[in-house]
DNA sequence: GTCTATATTGCGATAGAC
DNA sequence: GTCTATCGCAATATAGAC
């Protein structure tokens, strides 16, 4: 407990520290026990020690990375009482979020592409709020009288998410065949929130 | 060259044939030559003798899909000489082709979570036509007065792009978590072409 | 061309010393 | 708790018989 405590947690943390790069670059299959414990400085048998396995590793990661991204949102979205800044906040807050976290999206997309058995536990209850959450900001707003009367919160909600989340899915690779990279990718949150206010919203935003 | 002809190719068309969906559904890593030799009625021995090799599998598995999802946009696209309907035909065609060729929307996304050597190769130059035909239909459109003067192409081109993508790349599984499954997917494509229209459109669609 | 048999590599998990 | 050594398994690729 002498200065290692400073600079440097447990094993246990260690482990899950540099698991959650290794896991998001190169996927579960790909990611050795043996990397991810040379990595952490630690030792392979550390990984069935403290968390009964690879797969245990990995689950523990995935939840730590899915409260954070929830924990970003919850905190957000709370602090905005109007549905309409809520749905803004929700756009601009994903472009923040994954600016600032680039492995949370590569996690997402992986198990959507390749569901582990975390796929159940844990990604559909993290999602499932997210999701209702935003759906929930978009009946309000509807209600209310802010966005068009007939409005589908279901549909709404999933054109939403998918223009907010699409280029990070596509990762960076393919937004080169679509946008410059810098200039446009900044662009993108009030593109979108453009188009969907005309869309569908009442009043011009 | 008896009656097995005429329900079954060769080797190397039974290997393509069988190692497609499970390259699709497995990835691959996941998907074994044993597997799909298996499935194809050959010897795993084939898989080099044919193909030099795993790899040179997936990638003839992967040139052939794209080229399929190729004929089927250039023939679409071709036939609708005024570009609204050009872009009108690139959503409704894209739901179309996913709905009938699930496998295809698995390559993509595979690929761009955790790209093989044939990223660079096969998917770029194809994704890139794509994507370009697209663009050069919203720019015309715009000359022509058809779209908002001052649409960015590229903008207008990737938050199209994302809309009809995005329900696919997150897959059957997140599909139940925004939509139920059955009418509310069959309402997309009108949603996305009805908030797009009066997003950026000049003229009410 | 097609097969069997095998060489080689790398993985996760664990037993047992310390 | 942490280490070394190793077990058992599954993968691709290939040599060589037919």
């Amino acid at each position: 407990m002498g200065r290692e405590t400073i600079l440097e947690d447990g094993v246990k943390e260690r482990l899950m520290a540099s698991a959650r790069p290794l896991f998001a670059e190169r996927g579960f299959d790909r990611a050795s026990v043996r990397d991810i414990a040379r990595e952490a400085g630690a030792n392979p048998a550390a990984v069935s020690y403290y968390f009964g396995g690879k797969e245990g590793l990995y689950r523990a990661v995935l939840e730590d990375a899915w409260a954070e991204l929830e924990r970003h949102f919850g905190a957000l979205m709370s602090e905005c009482p109007e549905p309409m800044a809520k749905i803004e906040s929700f756009v601009r807050g994903l472009f923040a979020f994954h600016a600032a976290n680039p492995y949370m999206i590569r996690f997402i997309n992986r198990e959507m592409a390749d569901p582990t058995p975390c796929f159940e536990a844990v990604i559909i209850p993290h999602v499932t709020r997210v999701a209702g959450a935003l759906r929930a900001a978009l009946a309000e707003a509807t209600e209310r009288g802010d966005l068009e009367k007939g409005t589908d919160p279901a549909l709404a909600a999933v054109l939403l998410a998918s223009m907010s989340n699409y280029i990070f899915l596509v990762g960076p690779v393919a937004r080169r065949v679509f946008l410059d990279p810098g200039p446009s990718l900044q662009k993108l949150p009030d593109a979108i929130l453009s188009l969907f206010m005309k869309g569908v919203s009442c009043r011009e935003a």
